[in-house]
DNA sequence: CTGAAAGCGCTTACAG
DNA sequence: CTGAAAGCGCTTACAG
């Protein structure tokens, strides 16, 4: 009922063989005999079954995709960014997500490996986290994407440190000159650079910090908080007149501790988030200020590093860091438009 | 270098026919055969290989999940629910995604054939739309989740009238009796089939609805303009004791105009959302109580569905309305349990 | 430049 | 109860 390689040969009128060659561009052989194969195959609505071709090629010419990200804020962007950069080379993306459950995952894996999955996207929801250390015996090529990996693994996590700065600096432009920062808990690198960062841009634009970066949860109560905290009761002068906070959480709470105190956003106080998490950073009061952190270009990247790893091409290990950008809405007072790191 | 088959055939000291069938439970044969197969596969850690079982058998044991969420808050759940269903079938799940673009819902879904999937999913993010309409020609079959589908189509959708009647009731049972309805547009099906369960069920308990359902977007900045308008100035009698609001979103304006207003949630008005939107839900001041549309569930239902109809066997047409469940947190003041519906 | 044959790892009539 | 053979839809040495 389908219509299979014997079909488009015996139309073109060649073998089975050289059907094979026209359609993959392969051998030499007359210009003519690969059109009049091409053309067989255009009317009879060919398509080569991916199924057989894997068979005979050992290869699948599919990637899984594990994950553990019960929530998907992260990990559908990039998933979405990986299935349609590797599409047009053929390839497709099986999903498979464990919620933190090692049985979970041993199932999942298996699976991949039955179906002879030729690389591997191992997702996590930390930098430096590699959630599924020990789980991998088999010599698959493997991406590890939002998480941390071996020294000689690849990965592929965003540009934490570029995100921060170009926040920091954002702030700076505008002539912020009190600049604090709030973030999530130290035990995350994510934290760490961003807070780093932060620290090093203001130095090395000859401003000081605004107090320690001060380290909590990635929550907006720590926002809603250190609103209170930082801003009750204080004159002008010694309160901050700019917060960076380490995601988009942090400032939603921090923009609505500062409305309940009165404090004008971005009047009094200019705040900048990250993440770029849309439904969320939009709808704050104001439209929220944020780092984007380039998940579906990092997807992309991953993709096409891993279809690289299989070809055998070389590939130098390590972690690569995706650009981030600021996207600016009306947190800071700034004029909206994009920058890129 | 991968074992296969003729390995265990071979150390089992039978023939290739055999140990396939020993293996699959089929045919007859003397037990002691049988396990001195499934020995010899255990020892040699023999896992068969699904490409070769999929293309004798015109099976690939692969679905295709192909949505148009982009955001991911729908579709990941949902993506979850149905690959952990399967897997343990020996079935995968291919992610598709495009982002309403239609050459690139055309690309993949040809991907997915060429994959020879044996079935579909298609998602989507609105249940009265059926986005995917004419893309598909082929037999393969189908079921449709989120999203309306043809008579003669096979769909799973959350339960909104079952969880807009739990919310209502639960306002009546905490004994609100003006409790108003503040939804998204009218032009949703959701938003229409929530209204109209909300007004039943009031008139079912000899209750009065509090105005009529208030249609508008499914945004934090309707939530929040409705708070101003329902209750600035307004002595305590003439306005609402409660809201059942159409989404997480609406509802967290709400609270949020109506502390803004200094209306008290819960004790001078209680707030139900609908979504569960975890994160969202429980960093609402206070925390959110709202309806689970269970949709790790919804999509575990569907996979099974489509495995059934994958397998020939008869499955009725229609929409299947998957259950809704109350998660109570703290803004109606009642006691943190969940309700099924 | 082109084709007949073998084979990828399985399953399934068909024989015995 | 068990096995030799054919075949799923392709690709790829090997011959010519």
């Amino acid at each position: 009922m389908r219509v299979t390689i014997r079909d488009v040969a015996s139309l073109a009128g060649v073998s089975v063989t050289t059907a094979s060659r026209a359609l993959n561009g392969e051998g030499r052989m007359a210009a003519e005999t690969r059109t009049r194969v091409q053309d067989a195959a255009t009317t009879l609505k060919y398509r080569p079954n991916s199924i057989a071709k894997g068979l005979v090629g050992g290869r699948s010419f599919t990637l899984g995709l594990l994950t553990n990200d019960t929530y998907g804020r992260f990990t559908l962007p990039v998933a979405a960014g990986l299935a349609n950069a590797v599409v047009d080379r053929g390839v497709s993306v099986l999903l498979a997500s464990y919620q933190d459950d090692p049985e979970l995952a041993r199932i999942n894996l298996q699976s991949l490996e039955d179906r002879q999955v030729d690389g591997l996207i191992l997702a996590g929801k930390r930098i430096d986290r590699a959630p599924h250390a020990g789980l991998l015996k088999s010599g698959i090529p493997t991406v590890h994407v939002m998480s941390a990996c071996d020294d000689d693994g690849i990965g592929f996590v965003p540009d934490d440190d570029g995100g921060a700065r170009i926040a920091t600096q954002h702030l700076l432009d505008l002539g912020r000159r009190r600049i604090a920062h709030v973030t999530g808990p130290a035990a995350f690198a994510a934290a760490r650079i961003r807070a780093e960062s932060y620290v090093r841009t203001l130095s090395d634009m000859g401003a000081a910090h605004w107090g320690d970066p001060i380290f909590g949860a990635w929550s907006e109560q720590h926002g809603f908080d250190l609103a209170l905290q930082l801003f009750d009761g204080k004159p002008g002068a010694d309160a901050p007149d700019a917060i960076f906070c380490g995601n988009d959480q942090i400032a939603r709470g921090m923009i609505d501790g500062l409305t309940h105190l009165g404090v004008g956003v971005p009047d009094d106080v200019a705040i900048v988030g990250f993440d770029n998490w849309e439904i969320f950073a939009a709808a704050t009061r104001p439209p929220l200020t944020t780092i984007d952190m380039g998940l579906v270009e990092l997807g992309r990247q991953a993709g096409l590093c891993l279809l690289d790893l299989i070809d055998g091409r070389e590939v130098a290990s390590g972690l690569t860091h995706t650009p981030s950008r600021l996207v600016i809405r009306q947190s800071c007072g700034a004029l909206s438009t994009d920058i890129a790191v």
